[in-house]
DNA sequence: GTCTATAGTAAGATAGAC
DNA sequence: GTCTATCTTACTATAGAC
């Protein structure tokens, strides 16, 4: 956007984030020291602090990269699922081409074939997208399932699973607050989360194609748990 | 049983597990410092040394007190109800004399008085204990559900998960090793965990027990989904 | 923007008297 | 077993030349 002249501090920035990646995973937040990040990546201390302002905001980059890249591909899978259903199974780069999941998702259903309208099946879109993108990214993934982050971190994820929580409450059932509902889509998005995390500790692709659908299998069952009994 | 001499002893170490708590989750475990438990619990920091090791050390201790508990509470009931389930009704010293969560365990089921033999039953039994477990102990749960623990803890927190994950494989579909059986009682055992941080974390006894049964609902739902269909 | 060298700080751990 | 005083280490963070 700016001219060429950039190039080299991107890729000390590129740089420090690799390196940090390797160590962080290597050594976990807290053990992992500047000094191993600085040598790894070619870098100086004086260049970390100066893009990163120092060890946190290091691991903070790194994961604000990997939860943007999960919340843009769901988002983006719910609204091409919303627009029309075909255009999502005609998807070529999108590793699995097993329909399973979407096969269960809209079973139910029976919308027109334009625009999937089902709260279910637009959440399994979603959800499907996420994981998927937990294998994909699967080594940074890992990062934040092993390991610990810097103090305040913890809470920092929790308040954005609560928001998670929260939309995905209002997306299955409308704004109405009944604990059942909360309760329920606090397991599911739990499970989501874990799910996640094996996914990216999966051996291979098929494995890990295995667990998504064999999930999205359970998140079907479970979120349509309250409206046909 | 080696008589009374050592009450000095195990009031001192009674002082430091209170004292390290307190900071524990007041600080978080990397901001606590020594200095400050060593202050709360009026003892000094060579004995803190020379009881528990170490910082790490009276985590751990802690959280081995929590851990035991919860196992030995849920086996507890599990056996109780596997030798006569009207004897589980009739406890007195459970807090919740609601049976919603049992009758829809049961219902299922429709096994002699004598003795409950149908794993679902007898999985929630379990998981219904340790919930409870969660909530008379919530100041401790909350530490572990809260905070990051010293190095290394993550990983032993998780391998202790994949064994109650095995476990409860077994116990819900006999040895196979299926895929699918791998992932519900991956579900199972995560819905619990996050169910156990919620229940910690509630405001009273009533919401709680709300949470308990709700949970134990979908966990029967979940549980059963694999034989019906 | 990048780097080296250095400062500052704090915390965990130990030694040894009682 | 308990305590105080001290030590040592290792880290983050800064200052200032290029």
């Amino acid at each position: 956007m700016k001219g060429g002249q950039w190039a080299r501090a991107d890729a000390t920035r590129q740089a420090l984030l690799d390196a940090a990646q390797e160590v962080f995973a290597d050594r976990g937040y807290a053990d992992a020291g500047i000094a191993e990040i600085v040598e790894r990546s070619g870098s100086s201390v004086g260049s970390l602090y100066h893009h990163y302002g120092g060890k946190a905001g290091l691991y903070l980059a790194l994961w604000e990269d990997h939860t943007g890249e999960q919340e843009r591909s769901a988002t983006e899978a719910v609204a091409r699922a919303r627009k029309a259903r075909d255009a999502e199974a005609g998807g070529a780069d999108t590793g699995s081409a097993e329909a399973g999941g979407t096969e269960a998702g809209s079973a139910e259903a029976g919308g027109t074939e334009a625009g999937e309208r089902d709260p279910i099946a637009l959440f399994i879109a979603g959800a499907r997208a996420y994981l998927e993108v937990c294998w994909r990214q699967r080594d940074v993934a890992r990062l934040f399932h092993e390991t610990e982050g810097p103090s305040g971190f913890a809470l920092m994820r929790r308040s954005r699973a609560r928001q998670w929580v929260g939309q995905n409450t209002r997306l299955l059932r409308g704004p109405a607050g009944e604990r059942s509902a909360q309760v329920l889509s606090l397991v599911l998005t739990t499970v989501i989360g874990e799910a996640g995390r094996e996914i990216a500790l999966a051996e291979d692709e098929a494995e890990a194609t295995e667990i998504i659908d064999e999930i999205c299998r359970i998140l079907v069952r479970l979120a349509g748990d309250g409206r046909e009994s």
